[in-house]
DNA sequence: GGCATTTGCCTAAGGGGTTTAGGCATCCAC
DNA sequence: GTGGATGCCTAAACCCCTTAGGCAAATGCC
């Protein structure tokens, strides 16, 4: 009986392609084992728990995004930035949703620590640098661009705004060029009543 | 032996505060069979099944906001409604964070359609009557709001602007400021270059 | 109050997924 | 070739979901 050639980072890969295929919360050691014609147990001896492999396929995630951020960003500044790094989350999404649940996984913080996220949030804001935010703005300014990205690319996927008119990329644009505005005329505080 | 007294509301509401306890994704059929004391296939003759479950938890949760987001908007207009309306919804994920997930389950469209979820996207158009976008301006708003709110608070609640400066409410407060200034000089399409 | 019917909760059982323990075959180094 | 490490296996325990069929409590009718 040859062997399967089982390693932690073909799991790994197999098990975000898993992901895209049926969604992430699908992702499941018996299926990935049946994947790899095996026999469930033998998964254990690479992986700790199902929970270790939901782990590393979001790391897995949070390394491909951040390598097609820093990408997109190479020689852009300003708006062109903006748009450049909006649209690598809107893209890997729709390439990858399973993938792009899994960067959304919660980690524990030292594991988030050491992934690939804080480079991304690096990357978030050097896309600021564009603009003319100083602290704590441009923390204010982070979140903005984090949630709007995130959450729109969430309802997005939950199918929030197909069958509707304007088309979502319409909105996505429009949108995108919005936060441009914002952030070059960001207000300044509201004073106490 | 006496009866348990289940019922479908009794279920759905235990439920939620399951959810609120330990997750929505945690909310099992098994789980809520214990806290009633009660063996599980007896609550199969009061649920379809476990996805029934979280369905009508979900239903649940969209009929609370609903609710608060009518009370909140009552008597209100402007950024006034922005911010009480944007409030509904944090508050309600910090109070409640398993029903916040609940309300963000994928219905499918039919129960979507019947939900409390249309009230909202209704309100959210009543918060942007205060600004002066005609369609299809006001339908990107609304899905900018949308996803302002959504990706913050979940965002929010998975941790993220934890344990750094600038707190958390700072930066919501300056956020739904931002999104009042933007509104209200909302921009022209770029033109195509 | 007695009786029939409905209703509600139960036992039983099968199908998955997770995880651990321990065994045998395969692969590699020497 | 042989010894040891490694890789995949069988076995088994535990938990969750779901259906089928049974007994008992509640309800309603007289």
């Amino acid at each position: 009986m040859p062997r399967a050639g089982l390693t932690v980072e073909r799991l790994t890969r197999a098990g975000a392609e898993l992901a895209d295929e049926v969604g992430f919360d699908q992702v499941t050691v018996s299926a990935l084992a049946r994947r790899f014609d095996v026999k469930v147990a033998s998964l254990y001896s690479h992986l700790k728990s199902s929970q270790d492999l939901r782990t590393r396929i979001a790391l897995l995630a949070l390394e491909e995004l951040a390598g097609r951020a820093a990408d997109a960003l190479a020689g852009r500044a300003g708006k062109d930035a903006l748009a450049a790094f909006a649209n690598v989350y809107r893209d890997y999404a729709r390439e990858h949703p399973g993938r792009y649940d899994a960067a959304r996984f919660r980690l524990d913080p030292e594991t988030a620590a050491a992934s690939a996220g804080v480079r991304l949030a690096r990357m978030t804001r050097a896309v600021l640098r564009g603009y003319d935010l100083s602290e704590p703005d441009q923390t204010h300014a982070v979140r903005l661009l984090g949630s709007v990205f995130h959450g729109y690319v969430s309802l997005e996927m939950a199918g929030g705004f197909s069958h509707s008119a304007p088309d979502s990329t319409t909105s996505w644009v429009r949108i995108v060029d919005a936060l441009d505005t914002l952030l070059r005329d960001w207000p300044a505080p509201v004073p106490a009543p």
